[in-house]
Order: C-alpha cells, then structure tokens, then sequence
RNA sequence: GGUGGGGUUCCCGAGCGGCCAAAGGGAACAGACUGUAAAUCUGUCGUCUAUCGACUUCGGUGGUUCGAAUCCACCCCCCACCA
C-alpha cells in the first residue's frame, strides 16, 4: 500500500496524463471528474447511486458543513465518511468559492475571511487555521487551503494584493498542518485572476510549499471561453509535474476535455448536478432538454450509449414526463445519468490517453460540445 | 317560481367609461445554469407584420357615448339561498 499522498504517472499523451492518487480512502485514477457534494450529500443521490455512476471521489465543502450540522459533530460521528456512509475519497473545499459566491456576506482582513452565515446572519470567522480545523474534524482526503476566489472584472492592483495574502494563507495553512503530519491531503490553489504575470507568481510561490497537490481557482467566474482557455493552457505547465494538478469548478465537457489536454488530473463541477434538476442531461450525442415537446414520446432511452441505471431501464418519454410532472425520481434519475456521463467522460479520456488517441478523443467532444 | 351573485384571452382570476390586448397566478413553449444561499432564474405566451404599427377579442344581440370588458335593454347559461 503507498502513503497518502503518493502519486504515480501512468501514462501520457501530449500534455496530457493519466496517474493515479493515493489517499487514506483508496486510490483515485486521473483523469477524474468528483461529483459536488456540499452539503454532506451530492443532491438527489444516494451513496450507491455514486458508487454505480462511478464516481471515484466527490466534493465536501468545509463553509457549509461548518455551519450546518457544525464540523464537530460530523467528527463525532466518525468524520464525513461515516457521516455520509460513502467509504471511498473525499475532498473538501475550503470556503474560499463562498468568498466569491457570498460576496454580499463576507469581509476580507489580513488574518481570514469574516462571514455573516447565509442561514442565519451569524457572524464567523475563517482563517486559514480554523478551515484546516474543520477539514480535519471532517476527514477529508484532500483538504484545500482558505484562498480567495477573485470575481472576474477585478484590476490589477486588487488581484495582485488578494493573490500575495492567498498565498500567505496558504503558507500558515501548510504551518498548521505540516506535510507528513496526518495522512490528509493538502493541496494549495493559485489565483492571479486573469494576468499571466499574476497567476504565473501565484503558482511559483505556492510551489515552494510542501503540498501534496496544486489547483487552480478562479475561473468559470464570468469570463469568456476563449480567456478562461488561453490563461487554462498558460497555467497549467507551470504546475509541478509530479504532483495532482485540478482545475476547481471547472466545467463543462469541452471545458474538462481542454483542461485534460493542458495537463490537468482533477475537476469538480456542479453542472452536471444542477443541470440534472433543471433538465439539461449530457449525453454522447451532445446536450438533452429533457423538457422538450419533442420528448414526450420518445421511447428511446436518453442515450442509448450509456450503461448507467436511467438509461439502462426509461425512455426519454418517461424522464420528460417525471420531469414536467415535478417527481422527485425525476432529481435522482436525471443526476444519476449525468455524474454518470461526466464520470465516464473523464475516464474515457484516461482509457484514451494510455492508447495514444487523446487528441482524436478529444476532438471528438469538442465537436459534440462546441460551447 | 322568488331573491341575490356571476359569465374576462388554454385554465383560475383581477379589472368595472379612456392610461386595456386587458393585473396576478397556473399551464404551455423556449433558454440559462461552471470549487451549489439554485427542485433556481429568464424570455415568449390573441392574430398579422414580427421595429413603428395594424387588426380581432372580455356569454349573445341591440343600444347609450367622441370612446364600452366596464353603462342600459332584452335573451342564453351558471352558482347560492328561499319557496
């Protein structure tokens, strides 16, 4: 058995990797896609619908579980693994998207982010030492620091002090839990916004620290395509070669597929969650409105090319009538089908870059998913 | 049979002389959603041109008025209560 932490290339095409990492919950093959799961719950689906989906690993978020049911308890309870009765990886993002997200709700000082709780105006303080606190209680697997997602349209002069301080938290989170000390995983996210000389500083200085993983955050915030990819394949090979690299928040098929093809191992995305329970399903013949009248008696299933339980067993027509009549199956189905798709999506990448057919795989979604 | 209340655009339902193609819901139809304050949000929703605009609608028929979904008369339906 490897350490936690150990992570082992095992192929490559281009850019392009397959590797696999080691954690106190067993092994994650990259390429991955991790299903979002804040709340102690991906939405709409239970443990073994993941497992069938294949998910491998999926998302915690400290904010959230800080505040609701309060990190302690999920501790008391054996941490978020036992909590939730999902045995295998867990990462747990840190609150730093909540800075963005909750804008309206936060104050940023030197020593942490200051938020009014959104579910009952209470005040609370995170700081890069309370974050690793609460992943800790929560077990995470890969636990990321307190940093500061930046909105899109912020100046130079903003991004530049916002990423120095992130990366200052990042240096007292990596103090507060040093590598070697646990068998979590701390991995360090680099901003600069979108300034190649920036983002280029961020991840040379978060280089430096012993992390066992790099992300890159701050994107999918508002910007154009076109931007998010040039600085995407700018950032990416400025990352360390040996470590897990992950694209945070990031993306849409295209959007995962390019971020595979500038050398990323990790994604998470609450597209295909979301989007399952406002009727858009992805499929291998591209996007699917389940809503639409053109459904409503289509008996084919939702994609004939995939194995997973909804399109295994219900007709187009059957989900677009869930849908339109608010069952709640339709939730469960519908985002079954899409982790399932986005999942299978990142492994079909990994399965083409051990072959040497990456960039025709590639091309391929591209086509299928021009946005 | 009597008394009272009603009939509004697919449905429910406001409007009670001009600012009404007619509020608001719903349905329907389309779209958005990127480290989840999201089972959410947006748009369209009489017809034609599809910008300006024109035309036809508010149970039916007549009427009053410069002007009527709104007032009057009669007629046809519905509901409540009383016989």
């Amino acid at each position: 058995m490897h350490s936690p932490g150990s992570f082992f290339l095992t192929a490559s095409d281009g850019a392009a990797r397959a590797a696999r990492l080691h954690t106190a919950h067993g092994v994650v093959p990259t390429p991955v896609f991790m299903p979002v799961g804040t709340g102690a719950s991906v939405k709409a689906v239970a443990p073994d619908d993941l497992e069938a989906a294949g998910a491998s690993i999926i998302l915690g978020n400290a904010y959230h579980l800080y505040l609701r049911p309060g990190h302690e308890l999920v501790g008391r309870s054996g941490g978020l693994h036992s909590f939730m009765a999902w045995n295998r990886p867990v990462l747990t993002d840190s609150g730093g998207f909540q800075v963005f997200s909750l804008s309206a709700l936060r104050k940023i000082a030197e020593d942490g982010v200051e938020f009014r709780s959104h579910l009952d105006g209470s005040k609370h303080l995170f700081t890069p030492e309370k974050v690793v606190e609460i992943q800790r209680a929560l077990n995470s697997d890969i636990m990321m620091v307190l940093d500061e997602c930046v909105p899109y349209g912020a100046d130079y002069a903003y991004t530049e002090a916002s990423l120095e301080r992130t990366t200052r938290w990042a240096v007292r989170s990596r103090a507060a839990y040093p590598a070697g000390s646990g068998r979590n995983l701390l991995f360090a996210i680099a901003q600069g916004g979108f300034f190649k000389d920036l983002r280029k500083r961020s991840i040379a200085q978060l280089t430096e620290l012993d992390c066992e993983g790099f992300a890159l955050g701050g994107f999918s915030v508002g910007e154009h395509k076109e931007e998010m990819l040039e600085f995407l394949y700018h950032c990416a090979p400025l990352l360390p070669v040996n470590k897990p690299r992950y694209l945070m928040g990031v993306g849409t098929p295209s959007d995962i597929v390019h971020g595979i093809a500038a050398g990323i191992d990790m994604f998470d995305c609450v597209l295909p969650t979301r989007n399952a329970r406002n009727g858009t399903l992805y499929t291998s013949r591209g996007k699917v409105n389940i809503k639409r009248r053109e459904y409503a008696e289509a008996e084919e299933p939702l994609d004939p090319a995939c194995s997973c339980y909804t399109c295994r067993t219900f007709s187009r027509a059957y989900l677009r009538h869930l849908f339109a009549s608010r069952e709640l199956t339709a939730f469960r189905l519908n985002s079954l089908h899409n982790i399932s798709y986005f999942c299978k999506l990142a492994r079909d990448a990994g399965e083409a870059i051990a072959q040497g057919r990456f960039a025709s795989f590639a091309r391929t979604i591209w086509e299928l998913y021009p946005d």
